[in-house]
Order: structure tokens, then sequence, then C-alpha cells
DNA sequence: TTGACATAGTTCGTTAGGCTAACTAATAAT
DNA sequence: ATTATTAGTTAGCCTAACGAACTATGTCAA
């Protein structure tokens, strides 16, 4: 045990260090996940639609088609999470002026305040579990952060 | 905004990269989880069930009520997805001998199998993920992946 | 000891969110 | 100009979640 410890040590990037990480990433999203659950169900947005509009607001207006893709969703269920947001004046529909199909979806100024607050609350979450790190630990999170991120884009 | 930029830059965990990691890291775990559902549609098995089959598992048999709340699920919820399980011979249930109401619940050697299987499969197509990362960003996930660990079992 | 209450699990009916297939409308291509 | 393709919607189905109501068993106190 010891040994195989050694060389994880030695060769970062080699097969057993990847059968780790590949395991505490696993098992560190669902946690985090699970954990942070409570704080989207303050909204009173289902989790679906509120990472719609986190999309929307972050990434900018966009197609429906493009707002599947960047959700993991087939367009029919995209369509039906808008009409819902939509009706929720969270999100608003306008027609593409280049493409007679298409439409840009964008986050409406209440959608935007509403996704924040729900972002808040998540922090506010998180940071109590933040305050028993050290400054080095969150240094390394928010060094790792954008690197999950580019990890779970790529699909 | 670069000014605030720069005041980021020299307080790593200051309220602004405190919100931003929140973000990254809510995104990031869902996009991760979404990436790697694939490999648990191949066990046959829905994520539910192979979630319930996981605990059961992992943390050796149990009441239904228990399994429930392991998975943050209603008894009613768990009770279908067992009775699920129980009849692709997944899991078993025994009466509990000191309680003529509960049940105690076990994963078959036929459930066990199949959830090690799917979660190899899981763990595999995230080391396909790492592969296309340089060793340098490995080796920062690496660094944090335990204090995601750390951040995610804090419940 | 027995009647009242509590607990474990199930059944029923509803809702949300996902899918595919089939449709409409607009654009692109031959 | 006709045909094929593309964007989005509608319809119909499935799974999984919930709460309410039910059954059966266990617990407790009068």
């Amino acid at each position: 045990m010891s040994s195989r410890f050694a060389d994880v040590k030695r060769t970062p990037s080699g097969e057993a260090v990847r059968h780790a990480l590949a395991d505490m990433l696993h098992r560190g999203a669902i946690g985090l996940l699970r954990g942070i659950k409570v704080a989207d169900q303050e909204t009173g947005i289902s989790p679906p639609r509120l990472s719609a509009l986190s999309v929307l607001v972050f990434a900018g207006p966009q197609s429906l088609a493009s707002l599947a893709a960047a959700e993991g969703v087939k367009p029919p269920t995209m369509s039906k999470l808008i009409a819902e947001l939509e009706a929720a004046s969270l999100v608003q529909k306008s027609p593409d002026p280049e493409d007679g199909r298409g439409l840009i979806i964008s986050a409406t100024t209440k959608g935007r305040k509403i996704m924040l607050q729900g972002r808040d609350r998540r922090l506010a979450l998180l940071r109590e579990r933040l305050d028993g790190l050290s400054q080095r630990e969150i240094a390394r999170l928010d060094a790792a952060a954008p690197i999950l991120l580019k990890l779970a884009q790529r699909p």
C-alpha cells in the first residue's frame, strides 16, 4: 500500500493516479451536488430550468439548439423548459433576424436576478464548508476549477 | 473591471473568487456527471437503481427507510426502485428478524457484479477525458481532488 | 390486556422531465 | 422550382419523484 503511494508521488500522471483521480472526482461531484441541491430548491426553480437559465446568463443569448446542446438535452426537452421559463418571465424569445426559423433566447432581468440569488445561496452553503479550509486549499481548488469545467464540457 | 480582477489575484479567498468558484464547481460537477451518464446506461440499469445498488454494495444490507435516506429519496420511491431491482434479481428482500414490519435489503451476487462493472465503466470514461489534459492540468486537478472530496463529504 | 398511537412499507394518483416520431415553417441546394 | 435540410414545436410515451392514504406490525399506558 505505501509503496503504491510512493509510485503515485513519483509519477503524478500515471495510471494509478488517474484511476484514483477519476474516482475522487466522481465521488466529489456526486457529494457536492447533493449538498448544493438544497440551495437550488429555495429558488423555486427546478434544477434543469435553473441550469438552463445559468447558461443563458453566463454564455449569453443563444438559439434553442445550442442551449439544448449545452445542457446535454434534446431540442424538444429544451423547448418545453424554455416555454416554462418564458411563462415565468425569466427568459425571453425573440426571432433571429438572420434566420426566420431560429430564435434568440435570452435571460430577462428578473431571470438574471433570480439566478444570481440562487448562486449566492449556493455560495453561502459552500462557504460554510470552505471555512474549514486553508487559503492554500482554496487556492488549489480555484486553480483546478477551470480545468474541472473544461473536463466537464468535453463531450 | 480590471481593478476587480486585480483584487481577485491579490486575495484568492475573497468574495469575488468564492462566487466564481462556487459556480464553477457547481457547473463542473453537473457537466462531469452528465458526461459519464452514458456508462451507466450501458449497464441496462437506470441511474437511481444503480445508485441504490451501489449503496447496498458499499454500505451493506439495510432497511428500505435507511436506503431511501441514503439516496435522498422518500420511502415510496425507494420501494418501487427496490421492487424493480428485485424483479431483475439484483437485490434480495428478507424479513427483519427483529421487526416483523421491517425488511433487510441486500445486493445479490449478480447485483454486486453488475454494479462494480458499471462503476468501472464510469471511471474508465472519466479517465479517457483526463487523457485529454496536460500533465500540469492533471497535477492541478490531483492537488484539488482531495479537497473537493473533503468539501463534498461534509454534510 | 387491550385500545390508542406510532412506524415500516406499499399502493395510488399526480407531476416533472426526458425521449422519439411526426409535424410546420423557413432556408439551402440542385 | 422542386427537393432536401434545418429550427423549433407538438404529441405520446416512459421513468422517477412526490404526498396521501392504506395495511400490518410493534409499543405503550390506562
